[in-house]
RNA sequence: GCGCGAUUAGCUCAGCGGUAGAGCGCCUGCCUUACAAGCAGGAUGUCGCUGGUUCGAACCCGGCAUCGCGCACCA
């Protein structure tokens, strides 16, 4: 970010009438990055506060989801900022292995050329340019949203830190004895040639086939040579049905298998059956699997392509043929299906099948298929030698410390997910890391080809260790010096890259056993802000590894977190949100096509409106929020009442710079509370509750709640009722009135500003330069949380003035009723008998009577008569002077009024009547509902009174 | 199948034992010298259904219904 940049004007002395996003968003953003403002550094004071942000996919673009995830992050850091922590955020990229690698080969493709043609390390160089290319686009998209994360410290997986991060985890895994490699099915991606994780599988309906096949049991004859014995006695069934939705499997079939239990087959287990098209013998097996009552209770195994099956095949010693090739066609094993597409082997396996008369039927039938995610074609298992985690041991670190006595590690919010999170630490798969792509950290094993005839088998020795020296040091110890060393070509899974992001950015695991600063200073993280929809993949990958490696095994045998901290899990809290949803409720998403660009929204309304749109809608229990949008217009009426706020905001400070006197809060100095008048006390009073309460919203990841807290305070209390009250002052002679009014404007604006910063940045960093004349290299993003004067709170005071406000309801009510223009001055009296509340009026008489229109507001105890009346409570009234009256109006709205009361009376009566409430319920409600009552019939009194008036 | 969530004003959602709220929308009137992206006033709900607990239930407990999500899948 070039210095040069020109500094931030603020808010000029004269601001336009409407806020303008889009400069001012651009120019604090440069002006923060110019800075360094988000740079901190591991050595400052303050408690640490550290959050890694979920890195998107470098050459992805930003979607809805991104938004909300920043701007629940930002949220939270920007006031943890204000709360003087320590506060790092760091951003960056993952490399997505198959979604890059797939683009690339696309473009390949058009080229006429391929990636094989083009050779491992010119592919990997055009990847590269690809990633310098399309990689700013996210992080440019992330800037535009006033991301308070530290640029300097920007993270790509792939980026050599992150690589020998990568390498050592690597091999400490090894070391421990969690990393091995061997042949099992997996998730075979045809169309990326790759074997995928669980997360890139995703499980999709269709409407299929059962295809009924009938398999011949084999002649006894031909048994006694087969089996080697001859079973007990013949019997009048001479095949079994099996059903399949794919048939084409049946080429590698090695089983069938029926219930043990199953009185029907229980004879023919032994027996075997002769596979049609292909012949061969396959024994009939017991297995508890089955389900006796499904289909025909009947099931073919073919143990090298479904995994049921695979553990059949285990559990009864099967052989596993596998019948198709890495490319989801048959292969060699097929027969004459061998060189057919999958799909294409099925539909003449069937035809075959029919032709040959083993066709029973077929039925229509609904059932899930394992479709890969970026390859968009179904999943096959697949035998593959690849390499797997062990996780069992990992994830037991993780479960234990979820069950930590001094509370759970990490503490999820809402707390509901931790189950989720349990749920898939408990008998959890070991995890195939190794990938058949090129883009990605390539595996640090290396195999010892001259011991295997120079080819890489499953028997080829091979060494693991961190560089190519290493391992041929290795080599030379262990195979001599003339041995020949190949490196795996497989890349490992983007998560497991992924899976080291919290310490592998701090710099993990650092030069000659010493600990980075930014590791020492902010790892364990305070809390990791995501989607419920990768707490599984991701979350659990975080705290496995970082169980693995961010503990010492040396005390005596027992595992400590390293560094002498209390715990070793990567983060604190796991805060965890709900998705965006479309204005229809749909899941946005690229194939359907609904998605809602957010820089879209960011041009029309202003970022900081998006984010406080989206923020705002935020309930407190992770549930989805729904956003609205018209296709039409590209508009969205959620987004554009943000904007109206941010535009509210930018009006009250316009407002109060006009009438500010050219001073600012720190020159006017603190309110004396001795020259306050009523509204400054209410509003200093407003301040003080809401500064602690919007703390412990955010604080508690409550930010929804917050933000609702703030537009209420913003808009209601400072500028509805605090500026109308006080203008008199702020626009009349009385110097010390003036003064006051001026003090307590200032500071509740300035502490308005802060409190609302976390959700809407650049309009409050820009609105606050303006009103603080604050220097341009000083940031309100570095200020501190306001501090209200304690003795400001005023409850009973806060009730006081609520009085003004009701009766200021009432007149203006009535005068509405009494259809006389606005702005026609009346003269309108306040009637109480109330000492204190006559004294409010009399005090007030100028602000109340300038709120309502009034050419003359006076206090009398009761109305005189001839007046159009209207009720305040049961102690007080308003009334007009108004030259026509509209009698029938006010008739109307007593009745009304009236009937209202009434139904309160007969409610509070009948709950009284009851003895059980009046002995069981607590004193304090009792009297509560007495007290309504009581004011209930008086105003009931006084509205009757006033309806015999009107006649 | 197992688990989770939702069901409150026309719409989007708060409230989670003392008798219902906000924003948007709607109706009426206002260009009142911060703001028409605004101001003032107003209307709007058998709180999904059904049992139970309780003096009292939108709120707690049990069933049911509808919608949504996750996991596991029966070939």
């Amino acid at each position: 970010m070039p210095e040069a940049e020109p500094a931030p004007t603020a808010a000029s002395d004269v601001l336009p009438k409407t806020y303008d996003p889009v400069g001012t968003e651009a120019r604090w953003q440069a002006a923060w990055e110019a800075a360094g403002a988000f740079h901190p550094d591991p050595g400052a004071p303050g408690e640490p506060f550290a959050v890694v942000i979920p890195p998107p996919n470098v050459t992805g673009s930003l979607h809805m989801g991104h938004a909300f995830n920043t701007a629940l992050i930002d949220t939270i850091v920007r006031f943890q900022r204000l709360q003087g922590k320590n506060v790092l955020c760091l951003p960056g990229t993952d490399h997505a292995s198959i979604a890059v690698q797939t683009i690339l080969e696309k473009q390949l493709k058009a080229e006429g050329t391929s990636k094989d043609h083009l050779g491992r390390d010119a592919f990997f160089e055009r990847a590269w340019a690809w990633k310098a290319e399309s990689g700013g686009t996210i992080v440019g998209q992330l800037r535009r949203l006033g991301y308070s994360v530290d640029w300097q410290r920007e993270r790509f997986t792939l980026d050599p830190g992150l690589n020998r991060s990568v390498v050592e985890a690597f091999v400490r895994l090894h070391q421990q004895g969690l990393i091995y490699r061997g042949e099992y099915l997996v998730n075979w991606c045809p169309a990326s040639g790759s074997a995928v994780s669980d997360l890139e599988v995703e499980m999709k309906e269709v409407e299929g086939s059962l295809w009924h096949l009938r398999y011949p049991l084999t002649p006894l004859a031909d048994e006694v040579s087969a089996a080697g014995a001859a079973p007990a006695s013949d019997h009048p069934i001479d095949h079994l049905v099996v059903a399949t939705t794919r048939p084409e499997t049946m080429l590698g079939d090695t089983g069938v298998a029926v219930n043990p239990t199953d009185p029907r087959y229980a004879h023919l287990v032994g027996r075997s059956i002769t596979l049609p098209l292909v012949g061969r013998l396959i024994p009939i097996v017991a297995d508890a699997h089955v389900d006796p009552a499904f289909g025909t209770g009947c099931v073919k195994v073919t143990p090298a392509h479904d995994p049921n099956d695979f553990a059949i095949g285990q559990r009864h010693g099967l052989p596993q043929i596998t019948v198709m090739a890495k490319d989801g066609t048959m292969n060699g094993a097929a027969g004459r299906f061998a060189g057919l597409d999958r799909f294409e082997a099925r539909k003449a396996v069937v035809a075959a099948m029919e032709a040959e008369g083993f066709l029973v039927k077929v039925e229509p039938h609904r059932h899930s298929v394992p479709y890969s995610d970026r390859g968009k074609v179904p999943v096959e298992p697949l035998l593959s030698t690849q390499w797997f985690v062990r996780t069992e041991s990992l994830a037991e670190r993780c479960r234990t410390a979820l069950d930590h006595p001094s509370g759970p590690e990490p503490r999820f919010v809402p707390e509901r997910w931790s189950k989720v999170y349990r749920d898939w630490l408990t008998d959890i798969r070991d995890w195939c890391i190794s990938r058949q792509l090129w883009w990605g950290h390539r595996i640090p094993a290396w195999f010892v080809v001259s011991e295997t005839g120079g080819v890489i088998t499953e028997a080829t020795p091979y060494l693991v260790a961190r560089t190519e020296q290493e391992a041929r040091a290795q080599a030379d110890a262990q195979f001599g010096a003339d041995a020949q060393l190949e490196q795996d070509p497989d890349v490992l899974d983007t998560w497991f890259s992924s899976g080291l992001w919290p310490f592998s950015t701090l710099g993990w695991p650092g030069e000659g056993g010493q600990e980075p600063a930014d590791l020492a200073t902010w790892y364990p993280t305070s809390v990791l802000v995501t989607g419920f929809d990768i707490i599984f993949f991701w979350v659990a990958r975080m705290t496995m590894l970082a169980g693995a490696f961010l503990q010492d095994g040396e005390a005596g045998g027992v595992e400590q977190p390293v560094g002498g901290r209390t715990s070793w899990m990567p983060f604190r809290d796991v805060y965890i949100h709900g998705l965006v949803r479309d204005e229809n409720n749909r899941k946005m998403s690229k194939s359907a096509g609904n998605g809602i660009d957010p820089v879209l929204l960011i041009e029309r309304y202003g970022a900081d409106a998006l984010r406080f749109a989206l923020v705002r809608e935020v309930a407190g229990a992770g549930q989805d929020i729904r956003l609205d949008y018209d296709r039409q217009s590209d508009t969205s009426a959620t987004v554009e009442a943000a904007r109206n706020f941010a535009n509210k905001l930018f009006n009250a400070t316009r407002f109060a710079l006009m009438n500010l006197g050219g001073e600012t809060p720190a020159s006017l100095g603190e309110p004396v509370l001795a020259e306050l008048e009523s509204e400054d006390r209410w509003i200093l009073s407003r301040l003080t509750r809401t500064s602690t309460q919007v703390a412990e919203f955010y604080g508690s990841y409550r930010l929804g709640e917050a933000a609702k807290l703030l537009y209420e305070f913003a808009w209601n209390d400072l500028c509805d009722q605090y500026i109308e009250w006080a203008k008199p002052r702020l626009f009349g002679d009385d110097a010390v009135s003036q003064t006051a009014a001026r003090r307590v404007l200032a500071r509740s604006l300035e502490a308005l500003l802060v409190m609302l910063h976390p959700l809407m940045p650049h309009l409050t960093e820009d609105l606050w330069h303006a009103v603080s004349g604050a220097e341009a290299t000083e940031f309100l993003a570095l200020q501190r949380w306001p501090q209200p004067d304690p003795d400001w709170l005023d409850p009973a005071h806060e009730n006081a003035f609520q009085f003004g406000i009701d009766a200021v309801r009432a007149i203006r009510n009535l005068r509405a009723l009494s259809g006389v223009k606005p702005s026609e001055k009346l003269s309108i009296g306040i009637h109480t008998p109330t000492a204190d509340r006559q004294a409010f009026v009399v005090a007030n008489q100028e602000k109340i009577g300038r709120l309502v229109g009034a050419s003359d507001l006076h206090w009398e105890a009761e109305p005189t008569s001839g007046q159009l009346l209207g009720l305040v409570d049961s102690d007080a009234q308003v009334g007009l002077t108004v030259p026509q009256q509209s009698l029938d109006a006010l008739r109307q709205r007593l009745q009304k009024d009236l009937a209202k009361v009434d139904k309160e009376i007969a409610g509070l009566q009948g709950r009284l009547a009851n003895p059980n409430f009046a002995g069981k319920a607590p004193p304090e409600v009792v009297a509560e509902c007495q007290a309504n009552l009581a004011e209930a019939q008086a105003q009931a009194e006084l509205v009757r009174g006033r309806l015999g008036e009107l006649g």
